[in-house]
DNA sequence: GTGAGTGCAAAGAGTTTGCAGTGGG
DNA sequence: CCCACTGCAAACTCTTTGCACTCAC
């Protein structure tokens, strides 16, 4: 699929970043990159390494490239309420936003209001350095809301579906 | 030692929402309460079983009763960017807010603002049910800015930065 | 007395690490 | 050619679960 400017300008950039912090450009770290460009949102691990088709890439080298990434401030990666966690690549073309995420099937919608970027100068007032902020929303979408009206139907009882 | 009443209207209260709901009240789960209602901050889970004494309660035992105790809304349980978890008491006198963290050694500030709330309508609007959200800032302390490279002496945390 | 709750140990899930082999520069 | 990087498997951490025993009601 044709790529527009933009992707490829992320892309060189991530590509340059690498470079210029001596780190090569592997195929793994060029399959990771260009997946992570195609993300409309923040992505599960799993889904990464899917799409780059598990054959192509181990999941401990998954985990290390995206740690290097991180570092680079080519990703940033956000601890979900269970645990896991989603990565998303940054671009300064990217706007920064928050997510709306499905409690059941961890579904992701952007929600494109950040309201506590705001208050980031006041941490800084408490002292704090290099802050940064995690803003994300839980809930149950409609389509599991639907569907979890069959099973056991009392939402709140016993432990809870997880997974 | 002495509590305020305001300490003995949280804890009845917690007691009677688990007689409530028909559980029992055990010694690990009057013990860990008291821990909990002790707390002026989010704890970690390894603070609360030092805290009850390691002895007194297995920490299977903790997490159990934890999970309880959140689905009758007496704790709430907040994940971090590092994949850990914290549990704050949920008491109608102590306010809804969120947390400054210090990446490296985990203290933790309250922020007594809540930004997020207002815009739960606007994620309902999208069709979301049983909505919550995590709002927390993270960024590096005075205290391990001095220290620079060195780990926090001072702060509560052992393991500091992770491994 | 009886079943909810507990302690212990073992299993799970997600993530990280050790090590020998591979391929980018 | 050499060392950073990878794949594989094993380790680790945090959390959950199975099971027999115990104690709150």
């Amino acid at each position: 699929m044709p790529k527009d400017p933009q992707w490829k300008e992320d892309y060189e950039d991530a590509v340059q970043k690498l470079r210029a912090a001596g780190f090569r450009i592997t195929n793994p770290r060029v399959a990771l990159l260009k997946v992570l460009l195609d993300q409309e949102l923040p992505c599960r691990i799993e889904d990464l390494h899917q799409q780059i088709g598990p054959q192509h890439c181990d999941l401990a080298t998954l985990y290390r490239c995206l740690a290097t990434f991180q570092e680079l401030g080519i990703v940033r990666r956000c601890f979900l309420n269970d645990g896991t966690s989603l990565f998303e690549i940054v671009s300064p073309n990217r706007e920064h936003n928050h997510h709306v995420i499905c409690k059941i099937c961890h579904k992701v919608e952007t929600f494109d209001v950040c309201v506590a970027e705001g208050l980031e100068p006041l941490v800084r007032k408490l002292g704090y350095r290099d802050i940064s902020h995690v803003l994300e929303f839980f809930g149950i979408c409609e389509d599991c809301q639907d569907e979890g009206a069959q099973p056991a139907s009392s939402a709140s009882s016993k432990s809870d579906s997880k997974k």
